[in-house]
DNA sequence: GAATAATAGTTGTTTTTGTAACTAACAAGC
DNA sequence: GCTTGTTAGTTACAAAAACAACTATTATTC
């Protein structure tokens, strides 16, 4: 058995992103699920909308990098809940436009607030500078940036 | 519709952290799904077998934050596939110990070339200041530091 | 030391995800 | 303008993850 088995799983970032992206998607997670029994996809497109208002589901999964199978079981459900309001376009009827309800609108301002407060949280951990450098290297890491 | 929606989802971290877990992930994911039929808690399970010797799988749980059922399976599958043996402990017959065949001390050997080539590559992109930053900020994150 | 609780691991059931096949609408080429 | 190819979104089926209930063994408590 030979040895030099000196292999940091705890430094590889495959493994090392995951475990930080779980441990820090935990609080915001009970929010969405146990206040609006929200997925995780959910919240993201919820999110979307909120942010660049009516959509399509394709703009959605280019932006979010999420494949149309999630996002559409995502706006059905959105829309079930009356989260959305869906309907067909004009100048091409395979496209849907989905925006949010006054009730969506709500709760997307408050995950927004819950995730701003999480964000100035952050402030109390790490500062300024070490913050702007970790988000430019997760983006770039997404290939983002 | 009040404006000032300048939350920036691309900055926020449980987003961010899942966007660049994901897209980290997807190399390594295709050479242990593609070359070895494994799944995510597999190569993990198979890791630290790797690197800690024989283990129980409550001390894989513990280490890799996994839950006893998915390990169990992982386990399981492991085992069909030769990469492990088993054997209950003699101090306490609740316990099973695995640890890695030469099958997979070699599988185990080849995918941890792979990783570390895939952190190596890191260096082209990062300065070895930022990528320790960055590992040591993401470990506070995933509340191991 | 019998009764109760706790632990290691497994199995069964339900959710959620992934993948492929599908429908409907539009676009391009001829 | 008809055939062929693309695209938006849905649906159906298979794979995987989450959660709860279970068995077997060890620890605790009285």
């Amino acid at each position: 058995m030979e040895n030099s088995d000196t292999f940091d799983l705890q430094l590889f970032l495959p493994y090392l992103l995951n475990q930080a992206a779980e441990e820090s998607s935990l609080s915001f997670q009970r929010v969405y699920k146990d206040r609006y029994g929200m997925l995780r996809t959910e919240w993201r497109v919820l999110f979307h909308l909120g942010i660049f208002g009516r959509m399509t589901a394709r703009d959605i999964g280019l932006r979010a990098k999420l494949h149309k199978t999630k996002i559409s079981r995502a706006v059905q459900k959105l829309a079930d809940r009356r989260f959305i309001t869906r309907h067909r376009s004009d100048t091409d009827r395979r496209q849907e436009l989905s925006e949010l309800t006054v009730a969506g609108r709500t709760a997307y301002l408050d995950l927004r607030t819950i995730a701003e407060r999480y964000q100035a949280d952050l402030g109390t951990e790490f500062t300024k500078a070490e913050l702007a450098l970790l988000q430019n290297m997760l983006q770039r890491l997404a290939g983002k940036a």
